[in-house]
Formats: structure tokens, C-alpha cells, sequence
DNA sequence: TTATTTCATACACTAAGTAAATTAAGTTTC
DNA sequence: GAAACTTAATTTACTTAGTGTATGAAATAA
């Protein structure tokens, strides 16, 4: 999926200022097969060459690095409600956040409407010296088919088939991809954030519901959206929103940690550090470790990163987990297993949705058009 | 990863006989591309021609499929305490096996080169009319690195960094690549049995432990294993073989079902039917099923298949997981979800392994050895 | 017979690389 | 201070795996 010239992006965001030569070792390509890729993207504007320090011996070499500044991408988040959207350049710099809110029963068409108006107004704005606007990355609340252009569903929003991309494209004239928001929030922590320096991550997200993402990095690279949220911990219990019984989700939420604290008033500045003096709370505590220990023994991430309300939740809590979930994994998992807090700054849900656009649009194969004959459109 | 020979070579497995200008439908490729890869792929006699039938009008296609006994790939399962070897062709279609026992105390030398002694008998008697042996797959009881080349953890032999690659290389002559023995056999399922019309599968697999394997087929290719033994559903439970307490496998497993039918004696012809005759079987499969539910919840598989002492288990119980799994999971999964039975034949190792060595070695690019220029090897 | 349709191939070309030789720019050695 | 050495980068000619277009091949329909 990645081509010689994306390879050699990719290395630069997370190799920071490398020699040519450097990166012909660390990607296999031949040095010859460098310079030429080095040369169109410099020609590009999209490196920047700096004088490099090399060994005691030998010419030096010339350090190459992105010019993270050169081009942008547009990220859309769809969350509960709320849709924020705003510019990236390719290293995740965001620029400033505009939202807007809506009302999750609202017919979809609308949601798109008002929304991809204020992506329009944000790109009018754009500054063209931060370089074009290769595409637009968008993350919704539900679960995305294979090419990344439809929301298959979302229990959230109760939304089946949305033909997202269509609709932005049309709207915007650019070419949009889709990921689960959650996923997509995984994505940017494990690419650019808390697990820049592991190879895979479990990222837990607590808001309306109980989001997870599974994202692993390397040389095997994928990503898997976690429906924690409705597992079932409680066979028979209530009905959830998503037609099951005793899901998780009707234990441990927005909605479920408040009716336990008494609290009914908006979104309480410590809703975990609230739920925590309640006396169902240990109850609450052990489903939830239920199933995170379950995930963490599937899955088998390196890290986990608390999200949402979890991540300002207070220290207390962090280290009631880190006590608790490691003696729930296998050995061979808990020596390397780490739990982490969330280092990409707020809004969260605009970098997954930049995350996932930066991905397709430049670091698989960089911003040049593909020869439409390389885009297979694989058929039935 | 795959090339258009190996889109090609796809195709021709999974829909059997197809003319050129189908193939350059359903891949992308261009119909002069299929002419040329076809062509190369008949002179080396991979393909067979036959007279197709079209549509009313036109020239009418010629139809290729893949021959299947062109080449081979050799199989190695090793199991709990026993070793099986076996030559397959392209399609799975598996020679006799030849088997030998060992103790998993035994120095993992002793294993390797008893088990590569075997298999060298085996590639000696290998008919040449049956094509080239183009590599070796070898299914272990255990983690696997990322490159398919080391053993990093078995929990079962207590085994750590074993480079069974390099030693099976060396003896035999062959390239060789590993994959831990439960996801091989839910690939080998998912590509040629019971998932063969399924997006992904579950392959949960009863033996000397519970292993599953997750693979999912089409466009986005991938398996991972599932450490369902490993998952804790008693916390602090009873110690378990890989230093966890309460996991799975201290209930659910053949040692802890004999244990509770009483019956001491050798491999039982029917573990899951005596078992459930017995009064601690409800706990029990209350167990099994909270772990099952919790991993189809989390991973979304479209099918769940049963192996080994669950595939034989008596038809009761595969009925009572048919009604009790379904209500666990969400609605949207539930719609598809089915519960089935393994469809490759017995033993089942060995055709894991040659699924593993038949994907590496031939469908990915075909049996072309690739210029070495074209082999990445990635470095820190 | 001639047109139409579909399948398959021939030919000239291109994108994305490779290998080997060469040039560049520094340090070390005598 | 010149020659040797080392590492970095580029040039040149070539290869692989395809593409697009034009053409040939084999059937049915008019």
C-alpha cells in the first residue's frame, strides 16, 4: 500500500532529519532510488535539506526533513452532537477549532449540510502559504466499510449507510475518507501521541458511550475499531441502546456514571473523580475492568491510553488501573504492558480525523496525482 | 503485498476457472497486463486453458484455472507433543502425513532436528511429477514475530526466541516461514473451509488448551492470534501455566474437562460430551461462553468455527452455543453471525501450515524467485 | 456477406525503481 | 601536502511490471 516515496515520508515524521544515505539503509530502497524520490520531493518543496552531521570519516551527509509546513489536509469530527473542524499540516499541527452542535435526531442530511458549510468556511480561510489542501479526513461516530466512504452504522446517531464521502466531495471538491472516530482518535495517539514509541495501542475513550480503538504501527500496520462498549458483562441485564442485554455501556458511560453519582447537571468537570465516592462504584469498577482486561488479553497492545472523561479523570484512578489490570494479563503481556494518559492535545477528535487524511492522502504514496491506471477499482 | 500475479493467481483459486477478460475485470488490471501475466504464468505451466463458455455473442473466452499440482509447499505441525509433516499442492490438497511424538520437555534442539529429519524423509519421497517444492510453513505452538522467522513465546512448551526459521532453512534447504498453529488453521479455514464465503472467522480450538485465531479474507487481509485461554474470567482465580490466575484454560481445556467427568484416561473420544454430563457444566460453559461472547463482540467475526474436541462435540452442544452466543453480542452482529464446523479434513495442523506456506510462497507474488533487489529487508 | 460483439494479443510506452560506475567532500596517513 | 581512504550522493543504462491503443480472432446476428 505504501510506495518508495511514501516510505521515505513516513521515516521522516518518525526518524526526525535523516541523510539520504540513511534512509536508503533503514528503507531498503537503493541509494540511486532515493536520490531520485528525495529529488522530486524537494523539487515539491515538501524537504527541506539541512547541513547533517555524519561520522568521524567520509563526506558528510546532507539532513533531509519534512517541511511539515508545505501542505494541509482538512479534518472533520462527527461526534456526539458536536462537529469540529479545522486544518492540519502534516505533522498534526492543527490549526485554531471551529464547532458547531447538532442534534443527534436530526436527519442526517442536514448534520451534512451545516456541517460540510463551515468545512467550506474553513477552507475559504485557509492560508495558502501553508501549501494546498490535499483532502479531507473525516471521522464518524459508527463503523466504516473497507474503501472508507460509508458509514455502515452507527448505534449512536441510529444512522445506516450514510454516504459520507459522496456528500463531502460533492460539497467540498475534494477527496474525503472516513474512519471510526474512535479508530481514527487511536490512530493519531499511536502515529503521533502516546504511542509513538510502541508498536501497538489500545486507546479507551469515555464519553457518551465507551469507545476503543486498537492501532498498531510498524512494519504491520492496521487498525481495528473496539466495541468494547457493548460488550456484554451482565448477561440478561437491561437493554442497551444497540438491542443487546448488559452491555457495558449501561454501567459505565456519560449517562450511567451520573445517574450513580446523583449529579444530573451537564458534563460534570470530574465525572470518574464523582463516580468514584459513590457506593456502586466498585461494582461499576470491576465490570469495567472486566472487559478491558478481556480486550487488553485479545488484542495485546503494548500500551493502553485513557481518553475522554477516563484521561481527566483524577490520579487516584490511574493508579487504582495500574494496580488492577496488570495482574488480569498474562505475564508475557503485563511486562511490557504500560498505561498511559493521552499527549495529543484537545480537541482530540479533529488530529484522529487529520490522522486518518494525512495517511491516505500523503504518506502512502505522497501528494502526487496517481496515474489513474494505478488506482485499480477492484470489482465484484 | 500482492502483486498482479498474485491477484491473478487469487482469483483463479477462490473463483475457479476464469477467462482473461474476467480476470481484468475483477482485479483492475488491464487486459493486456492479464495476456502478459497469463502468459508467463501457462509457460510455466501454473495455468491450464479450456474451452469457456461466454456470453451469446462474441468471441467466446478461453477459460483458465489454476493447476493445481504444479507445484507443492511442505507442512509442519507442531503440536502438543506431537509433530506433523505433509506435502500440499495449491489447493490444500494434502499428501500423506507423516507424524512423530515428543516430550514438549525435551531441549527444543532435539524437537528441531528430529522434526527436520522427518520432513527431509518426506521431501525425499516427494513425487517430482507433482512440481517443485517451493517452501516450507511451519505452524508452532506459540507467538511469532513479526517477519515469521522466530518463536518469541510459547507458553504450552515454554519455549522463548526459537529461530525455527533459520534452523528449518538449514536443514532442509528451503524457505521457511512460521505462524503460531491456531491462526494458521482459522487462515486455513477462512481461505479453503468453513469462512471460504465469510469476510472473517473466529477459529476457536480445543485441545491440550483453548487457542483461537482470527482471520479475515477479501481486500483488507489479516489474521492475529486470540489468546482466548488466557483471558481471566475468575480474577485471582487458580494459577495458570502462563502465571496468570483464574484464566480460561484452568476451567476450560482437556485436562480441566477430564478432571471434572472424572475420567482420567487417555485422549477421551467425546471431552465435551462427558463433560457435560457433568453437574460443574453450567459454571463452566457460562465461562466459555463469557469469553467467547466478549472476543466476537471485540472482533466482529461474521462466523464463528468450532475446532478440535468442540467440532467433535456431540451436536447438543453445538446447538446450545447456537442459541446462547447469538444473544451476547449486538444486534448488528448478530444478524450474520453463524456458528459452524470445521470443513478441512483431519489433522487439521498441517493444513494450516501449508495454508501459511502456500500464501508466502505463491499466491502473494507467484513462485517467480523474486529479484533480490526487490526484497526489502527492512532495517532499524 | 457484412456488421456487431466480445476476447485476446502486439506494440510502443511509462513509472518506479535497480546496479554499477562516477563524482563529491570530508579525514587520515605518510 | 599529496595520496589513500571513507562515506555520501549522483549519473547512466537498464529492468520490472505494468498501461493505452490499435489490431487480430472467433463467435453470432442481420
Amino acid at each position: 500500500m505504501r510506495n518508495g516515496t511514501g516510505e521515505i515520508l513516513t521515516r521522516l515524521r518518525d526518524g526526525g532529519p535523516l541523510s539520504r544515505a540513511e534512509l536508503a539503509r533503514q528503507t531498503g530502497i537503493s541509494s540511486a532510488g532515493v536520490t531520485k524520490i528525495t529529488a522530486q520531493l524537494h523539487g515539491e518543496g515538501l524537504v527541506i535539506e539541512r547541513e547533517g552531521q555524519g561520522r568521524p570519516v567520509g563526506r558528510p551527509p546532507v539532513a533531509l526533513s519534512l517541511a511539515a509546513g508545505s501542505r494541509q489536509v482538512l479534518a472533520i469530527h462527527l461526534g456526539a452532537g458536536r462537529a469540529q473542524v479545522a486544518l492540519s499540516d502534516l505533522a498534526l499541527g492543527m490549526g485554531p477549532v471551529r464547532a458547531l452542535d447538532f442534534d443527534l435526531e436530526d436527519p442526517v442530511d442536514e448534520i451534512i449540510a451545516a456541517t460540510s458549510s463551515l468545512a467550506a468556511d474553513v477552507l475559504a480561510d485557509a492560508d495558502p502559504a501553508r501549501g494546498r489542501v490535499l483532502g479531507v479526513g473525516l471521522g464518524v461516530p459508527g463503523s466504516v466499510d473497507a474503501t472508507g466512504r460509508v458509514n455502515t452504522h452507527s448505534i449512536l446517531a441510529g444512522w445506516r449507510n450514510v454516504a459520507f464521502a459522496d456528500a463531502f466531495e460533492a460539497a467540498l471538491g475534494l477527496p474525503t475518507v472516513l474512519e471510526h472516530n474512535a479508530t481514527a482518535i487511536a490512530m493519531a495517539e499511536a502515529r503521533y501521541g502516546a504511542g509513538r514509541d510502541a508498536a501497538s495501542i489500545l486507546h479507551l475513550f469515555l464519553g457518551k458511550g465507551v469507545g476503543a480503538g486498537f492501532a498498531q504501527t510498524g512494519p504491520e500496520e492496521r487498525c481495528a475499531p473496539v466495541e468494547i462498549g457493548h460488550v456484554v458483562v451482565r448477561p440478561g441485564g437491561p437493554v442497551c441502546r444497540c438491542g443487546g442485554q448488559g452491555c457495558l455501556e449501561r454501567y459505565f458511560s456519560e449517562d450511567a456514571l451520573r445517574t450513580i453519582t446523583g449529579a444530573a447537571d451537564g458534563p460534570g468537570a470530574d465525572l470518574i473523580g464523582a463516580a468514584m465516592h459513590s457506593p456502586a462504584w466498585p461494582e461499576i469498577y470491576e465490570l469495567f475492568l472486566q472487559a478491558v482486561s478481556t480486550a487488553v488479553a485479545l488484542l495485546g497492545p503494548e500500551r493502553v491510553v485513557l481518553g475522554g472523561h477516563l484521561g481527566s479523570a483524577p490520579a487516584a484512578f490511574l493508579a487504582e488501573l495500574r494496580r488492577d489490570l496488570p495482574p488480569r494479563v498474562m505475564p508475557q503481556q503485563r511486562e511490557r504492558l504500560a498505561i498511559e494518559l493521552p499527549s495529543l492535545p484537545e480537541p482530540v477528535g479533529v488530529n484522529g480525523a487529520a490522522c486518518i487524511a494525512l495517511e491516505r492522502f500523503f504518506y502512502t504514496a505522497g501528494p502526487v496525482s496517481a496515474p489513474l491506471s494505478m488506482r485499480r477499482t477492484v470489482g465484484a
